[in-house]
DNA sequence: ATCGTTGCAAATCGTTTGCAAGACA
DNA sequence: TGTCTTGCAAACGATTTGCAACGAT
């Protein structure tokens, strides 16, 4: 059932790093909690949760390996901390996040439509686009209601 | 002429705050360095070239003010350190960034192609988008080239 | 004259690093 | 076993803040 789980394992057992415990514990961490973009803090006091005794910067040390093996991307919502999405999860489809500037509310919204301009860019510019990151901020349905 | 720094000028003596000297330098520098996105601290440097005297708390303070005054936008490139963009320049409209990841260009592009997305996206999620930033990764012609 | 603003230095926050001890392949 | 990884504490870099002196309206 927990197939993502796995792959990941996988991904990081057939790199040249090695499979801890500390970072399957992360692993853990981040796949249960998928939807909440965590960053380094919020991982830290989830884990010491289950293991008091894991220090910050090895959590620092694991996300930033993780970016570089491609299971997770960063995100910048500018609250001054780097968050972290899994990248490794959507079979290679975009998404995007709506930010609410009330509420600070994060909703994902999955969507391809920047396909067409990524290949008006390539075709103008002969740059190769190799990912993008689109961020929309505004106000949401709630905060709307509530106004 | 000069009537963007006109416009910038009077945006701030309009508002609460004052049109210190100190603003005012701040202003030339990022109207003279438009394309370059600079940060604090080469704001800091450019300006120091001008009056050795001024603080660099005071670049930091008066940056975020221009953000709050709509004069400014951040962006971040994940260098680890905020960005600028001048807003109130062009007439509404949006631009994107293309980053090389080989030789660190940024590229800027005109494009208002996401209007449709965002008008699916307050029909769908019901959150009223009030801007959006967009940045597409990549390689860059001339890095291709070279290659 | 008043109240916002400045420059300086110290404080803070997120993140990184050096190092000796410990754990995986 | 050898090398990668960890935990700790110290270092770091970007940004913020407290405060007394200063400047714009």
């Amino acid at each position: 059932m927990n197939n993502v789980v796995d792959k990941i394992y996988a991904i990081i057992a057939e790199s040249e790093y090695k499979l801890t415990t500390q970072r399957k514990i992360v692993v853990d961490i981040i796949l249960s909690n998928e939807d909440k973009h965590f960053n380094c803090d919020e991982i830290y006091d989830e884990i010491r949760k289950i293991d008091s005794n894991i220090g910050l910067a090895t959590i620092y040390r694991t996300l930033k390996l993780f970016v570089e093996l491609d299971i997770l991307t960063e995100l910048n919502f500018g609250d001054g901390s780097i968050r972290y999405d899994i990248k490794c999860l959507d079979s290679g489809h975009n998404h995007h996040h709506l930010i609410c500037t009330k509420c600070g509310k994060i909703i994902e919204v999955k969507d391809d439509s920047l396909e067409d301009l990524e290949r008006e860019i390539e075709k103008i510019y002969g740059f190769q686009v190799e990912n993008h990151k689109c961020k929309f901020t505004g106000i949401c349905k709630e905060c709307i209601q509530n106004s």
